[in-house]
DNA sequence: CCTCGAATCTTTACACCGACAAGATCTCTC
DNA sequence: GAGAGATCTTGTCGGTGTAAAGATTCGAGG
């Protein structure tokens, strides 16, 4: 790594390089931080990165994060609020489209294996700030749109205990998709998604939703 | 703390205390450090444990756990085996002493309630050195038990799907134990064994196991 | 009993990390 | 265009994991 080229080019590479020509501000250190904390967060988890290895690798000083985000935590912080968001605008967006329940449930796999940094890291409070009002709002967000689609979605669950039966289906995908990413599932097929509808249809006998493949 | 009594007693309290009087070999410092790792993981989630702290706390230098565990992965190894094997024994003596599935599943609940620091542990494979030799044992008797039992019990599931059914209440109970132990449950009952019970009546819709209460 | 090798523990050292404080540089508003 | 505030750097401190080398104890074989 030789980024020694002087010309003032602005942001040619803006993701990777650590150019010393930068300019005194890097822009958006912000979100350059997360991504590279997300980067880091897939290959060796959520324990094994560094906040100075993040600012390395986008090309600061080691202290640089400390401002946007207050500490270790802060950064983690940022990413769990991310990843609520992005799983209730998955969730509200797949409800919506499809109305089918079997097909929310596969979303939610989907999610976690689309953002597996995300989703290693929004289940486990004691990484982040749990009690931050940003993740409160995204968390609530979450868990509020999940259960609307589960409440509005023709059921197929036996309506004897509509609580147990919302939790059922969320336990239920929940726990598929963290026992794939833990790599707890060798010997199954390697299609999670399509163990993702067969686990589902177990909950649901309804054989197939018309309204997607 | 002043442990400066110079009294030559030998193991009065042998868990906590760090005394300098103690004789140059622990005796057992490999379970010491299991323990005081099992009980730091209970408060401070297996993320903040360190290795000098659990030393200082069996009253040993900093480097004395390396001969035991080769490195901070190494002991959560041993806590993972320990977890697996741990888990595997409830499993079959609940299958064999109830034969309900039922209760198979609040079994699986009870030990990641009983055993969080093991349960904190055991499905974070990038905490520890995974493919261990033995680890991977403990982990597929956990399997193996799981299914087993499952394969044994009068099946309440749709036999449409046996693979899909199995991996269905593994998942459903892994999931609200995860869901559970991450704080993700608040609004619902307190009660985490109740609240499985109803989950896992979701799945099999007969009323109660004559078993058990 | 005694000796010597192996197991266990300590001491020392090094690189890395998170956090803090103080200063440098840039930006943006008034 | 000047100053206030945001952004980034440099320097530092205690803590951590790991490795190497030395000290102490145990235990097996003479």
């Amino acid at each position: 790594m030789a980024p020694e080229t002087p010309e003032q080019s602005r942001t040619t590479t803006p993701d990777k390089a650590a150019r010393r020509d930068r300019p005194y501000h890097h822009g958006d250190l912000r979100r350059a931080l997360i991504n590279a904390a997300l980067e880091a967060i897939a290959q060796e988890g959520p324990a094994g990165i560094s906040l100075r290895a993040l600012a390395r690798r986008a090309g600061v000083s080691h202290a640089a994060p400390t401002h946007h985000f207050r500490d270790k935590a802060g950064l983690l912080t940022a990413v769990a609020v991310e990843g609520f968001d992005l799983l209730a605008d998955t969730l509200q967006e797949t409800a919506e489209r499809t109305g089918s329940f079997l097909e929310l449930g596969v979303a939610y796999v989907r999610f976690a294996l689309e953002h597996p940094s995300h989703f290693a890291v929004m289940f486990r409070p004691d990484l982040y700030h749990a009690s931050d009002p940003e993740v409160r709002r995204a968390r609530g967000r979450s868990t509020a749109v999940l259960a609307s689609a589960l409440e509005n979605l023709p059921n197929p669950l036996s309506t004897q205990d509509r609580d147990a039966a919302r939790l059922a289906a969320w336990s239920l995908m929940h726990g598929l998709a963290t026992l794939w990413s833990s790599g707890s599932l060798i010997g199954y097929e390697d299609d999670p998604l399509a163990l993702a509808r067969r686990v589902a249809s177990t909950l649901s006998p309804t054989p197939l939703s018309p309204t997607s493949q």
